[in-house]
DNA sequence: CTTCTGCCCTGGGAGC
DNA sequence: TGCTCCCAGGGCAGAA
């Protein structure tokens, strides 16, 4: 499931291969797939027509393709399944989950199919209007325009993000925020309002890095643990980034959680009954919010119950 | 304001 | 073989 970095490496195909072509037709063949749009589904065929992508920008999990000519963006999350798809070329097979079809015409006048796939159905599109970040930086990765969407606004800054580089003051101002919280660690980690781009599998993989329990108390830790893990966590989604990166074909803009990076390199997710790289102990599984945590039962020590 | 729970959705796979 | 049920989980509404 796109996490981070695999919404950073579509971004980056998105941003080579449909920048600066105009939408000539849109297709909205699931209705649910197009949400949080004022006007619905159709108002989104007509908002999209005749409009130039201009650029394409990330924060955290959530993508846009600002439009020329307003002040408004093509906004985009993939949820658990989705993917935008690159087509320069007719395709023979149709995915059965095939939920909007964007035709575009490039500036040199070739045609190009940007496909949303998504199974799931978690994943959505609109058109947003853009406004000012509250900090006047750029809105994300992949502009230097200090706007964000409307639906991104309460969306933090993520840590691939150089207004929260390490040893700035924006990363100290997280650690904080993220100690003011009354919460567990994995939770204030998963709060797209503390953090944004973490998701429950670099979360685990963060704290296993980090050896802590993901129920230690926030408001507990020090300055410096606090430190560590969010360093964790940027690393591994570095790391996950740059092999993602690898694999990139310009004219396929892909997203799968089940290949590269998710089958190699994972040290506690998914890992059940296999030994802790670390100490050979087997990663147990814990039930957490509804789902799952995978941790090191020696490594991760589950912490004293608050009194 | 903060914290937390339940719900949205689909199909692959396990279990019988 | 075929049926049923569980599971994956980001983000949001609404409750406490």
């Amino acid at each position: 499931m796109p996490e981070l970095p695999e919404v950073e490496t579509v971004r980056d195909g998105l941003e080579r291969s449909v920048v600066g072509a105009v939408v000539e037709r849109v297709e909205v063949y699931r209705d649910y797939s197009v949400r949080r749009h004022t006007g619905g589904p159709r108002d989104f065929e007509g908002q999209l027509v005749g409009r130039r992508l201009e650029a394409a920008v990330r924060r955290g999990k959530y993508l846009w393709l600002p439009l020329a000519g307003g002040d408004e963006a093509l906004v985009g999350h993939l949820g658990m399944s989705g993917q935008l798809l690159v087509r320069t070329a007719p395709t023979r097979t149709v995915s059965p989950h095939l939920r909007v079809r964007l035709s575009l015409r490039d500036p040199s006048g070739a045609a190009i199919e940007l496909d949303f796939v998504d199974q799931r159905t978690f994943g959505h599109l609109s058109v947003a209007e853009l406004v000012p970040t509250a900090d006047g930086a750029p809105g994300g990765a992949g502009t230097e325009a200090p706007l964000v969407p409307v639906p991104v606004e309460h969306i933090a800054r993520d840590l691939l993000d150089p207004v929260l580089a390490v040893g700035t003051s924006g990363r100290e101002a997280l650690v904080e925020r993220v100690r003011r919280r009354r919460t567990g660690i994995k939770r204030a980690l998963l709060d797209q309002t503390v953090v944004s781009g973490i998701g429950n599998i670099y979360a685990d993989e963060a704290l296993w890095r980090s050896r802590m329990h993901f129920a230690r108390s926030t408001a507990a830790m020090t300055r410096p643990a606090v430190r560590m893990v969010l360093d964790a966590a940027h690393e591994v989604m570095t790391q996950a980034l740059a092999q993602g990166g690898t694999s990139f074909d310009a004219l396929y803009v892909n997203v799968n959680g089940a290949s590269g990076y998710f089958d190699r390199s994972l040290d506690a997710y998914g890992r059940t009954g296999q030994p802790c790289r670390r100490c050979g102990t087997l990663i147990v599984r814990d039930e957490f919010m509804n789902r799952s945590s995978f941790r090191c039962p020696v490594c991760q020590r589950t912490p004293r119950p608050p009194r």
